[in-house]
DNA sequence: AACCAAGTCAACCGCCCACCT
DNA sequence: CAGGTGGGCGGTTGACTTGGT
């Protein structure tokens, strides 16, 4: 993107200070971020808004530690969300709701604003599909019960497909052992770091785990969201290697999904097309087996 | 090729809270 | 305690991209 000396036509308010009329807002440029980098490399973060005076940027305090803690921090990683990141998402949020920076605090590298970006350009939009609120019990049902044990499935396909887990993971993840998806047992096992995700014992898997020529995951709520190597801007500056780990405390995560699922999976399985590996139809499917979850769940509701 | 709609995501805003004086 | 400042958070915007017609 050539966005480079672009200048942001969006409205502001007139209560800014008047000396906001000199700054710039907007994309910001490469030379701006080497400014940005290279002051905070000999002079440390923080005291943002004196921090842009001295550097000599033309932006606010705010703006640079936006652009600094989103963007340009070394440790960030941005794009190819993956499955494990998006079970650790929707199951957080299901805990703590639109909590971003303490959902973002056990997503190493990713920040609050890609995860709240995810959450409502990918989750919200399924929501919309199936014409019922994100905040619904229904919608959060079908969550719960759909959609995070196919993720944990495609997880465990993943892993098991590379012949272990190393192609389902960050290229920068130095600890293997949150990945590893013990799919011998009849229970899968989600191994979080210290936590586990426990879920449904996994069968017949039918829910065909699917990945691009880089062998990336694809993620199972997108249309190929993922489908495209890790793209990790920054790296233009910062060249070396990110040790990071994913920990999660010494939280439990228990998702209650065995025993509710079997209807699904059955519906899954008597589709062969699962299996087929293409996302677009099993992202169309997606929806059909959403529409079933949800009827179900109506007429439930309807009889109880 | 041109147009349009939908999706994506960087960057912004307003609000709030903690801290300092 | 009151006022000012810095910083963090969730929500929103809009430029850009992508896909469909």
């Amino acid at each position: 993107m050539d966005s480079n000396n672009k200048v942001s036509r969006m409205n502001y308010s007139d209560d800014q200070d008047e000396e906001l009329t000199d700054l710039r807002r907007g994309p910001w440029t490469v030379d701006e971020d080497f400014t940005l980098i290279n002051y905070i490399a000999h002079h440390g973060e923080g005291r943002w808004n004196s921090l842009a005076r001295s550097a000599g940027l033309k932006r606010t305090g705010k703006s640079c530690r936006l652009r600094w803690l989103n963007y340009l921090r070394p440790d960030v990683r941005r794009g190819n969300i993956t499955l494990e990141e998006q079970l650790l998402i929707l199951e957080l949020h299901a805990r703590w709701g639109n909590r971003w920076s303490k959902i973002a605090q056990h997503l190493p590298g990713r920040t609050d604003n890609e995860i709240k970006n995810y959450w409502r350009t990918r989750v919200q939009k399924h929501a919309k599909q199936l014409k019922c609120d994100v905040n619904s019990k229904q919608f959060k049902d079908t969550m719960r019960y759909l959609w995070m044990p196919r993720l944990v499935e495609r997880i465990q396909a993943a892993a098991a497909s590379s012949g272990g887990a190393t192609t389902a993971l960050p290229s920068s993840s130095t600890n293997t052992s949150a990945y590893l998806f013990n799919n011998q047992n009849s229970t899968t096992t989600v191994d979080m770091g210290s936590s586990t995700i426990n879920t449904l014992p996994p069968g017949n898997s039918s829910a065909a785990a699917s990945s691009d020529s880089f062998g990336t995951p694809v993620s199972d709520l997108t249309d190929c969201y993922n489908n495209y190597p890790v793209v990790n801007n920054n790296q233009d500056y910062y060249p070396g290697n990110q040790n990071m780990s994913y920990s999660y405390g010494d939280q439990s995560l228990t998702s209650p999904t065995a025993g509710y699922f079997s209807q699904g999976l059955d519906f899954m399985e008597q589709n062969s097309q699962w299996t087929d590996g293409a996302d677009h139809v099993l992202d169309s499917l997606w929806n059909v087996d959403d529409m079933w979850f949800l009827q179900q769940q109506q007429q439930f509701n309807s009889n109880a």
